[in-house]
DNA sequence: TATTAAACGCAACTGAATTGCGTTAAAATT
DNA sequence: AATTTTAACGCAATTCAGTTGCGTTTAATA
């Protein structure tokens, strides 16, 4: 099931700081082949078998902590999470991209050429980070 | 408890097609009286007694539909609820502003002169809503 | 005043996410 | 290589926001 080079594994998860357990690295590499975000539910639907909730939610808690993936919105209020980009770090993620949810097919996209405004404060409010969060009809959806 | 005065309360009521009962309107003048936004916790909380929360979702639910109230963004997934402006109508809110978390306090600002990108595409992407949710201190929690 | 339609309120339910805890397995140490 | 240590696993049980069903009440209306 090792789809990505086990090279990228042994790199990756030592940068983070992370155990190479079978389960992470299957998740792991689930995320590297995921073109768009990933539920905890649709995580579960694509392990065939034995991957326990639990073990679910505390591998995407730990894999966020260590700064490999990062929360995305999601229309039904689930966590939601999508792979950082290389720039990332444990305590700072930089993700200056929109979120684009789709209505039709109910995805969430990273927009990562959509770039964020960079204020840093507004009328003596304080801004340490900025969400851009689009809903409307993707480009694949569109034209269908 | 009534604080609104009536004609305010006739005239809106009438205006997004609400019946008047003794809980709708209490709602209507907390969400009036209230600065910022509203959980249905926070509602619930801020009623002496008696207040069901089925009454509190159904209620919250049937002012949105209405156009009276919108769904704001919440740190921990909440639905949370603020007051609409003016122009808003049932099927058309336009909330053309941004939406401010304070990581101190925890409450959720409408940030009324923050206006958003009136982009209507992206590569391809149509977008029909965009939001900008921003994270940081706000101006109270500042000068503590 | 009688009718009818929406809102209420209680109980029960759903489903995502969390907690506890004993067991297993990876990494560190000897 | 064997032992110790520490993190991750997996199962059951729990929490908590939000929803559904349904009989009752109350506001709008005819």
């Amino acid at each position: 099931m090792i789809m990505v080079n086990n090279k990228l594994i042994d790199v990756t998860f030592k940068k983070y700081g992370l155990r190479k357990t079978s389960f992470r690295k299957n998740l792991f590499e689930l995320f590297h082949n995921s073109s768009n975000t990933l539920s905890a539910k649709e995580i579960s639907s694509k392990f065939s078998s034995s991957a326990d909730k639990v073990s679910i939610y505390r591998a995407l808690e730990s894999f966020e902590k260590s700064g490999l993936i990062h929360k995305v919105p999601d229309k039904n209020n689930l966590l939601r999470y999508s792979l950082c980009k290389s720039e990332c770090r444990p305590n700072k993620h930089a993700h200056d991209h929109a979120h684009f949810l789709c209505s039709v097919c109910e995805e969430t996209f990273c927009l990562d050429d959509f770039t964020l405004p960079s204020t840093k404060s507004h009328n003596g409010f304080l801004i340490n980070d900025l969400k851009i969060i689009m809903e409307g009809t993707c480009v694949s959806c569109k034209s269908i």
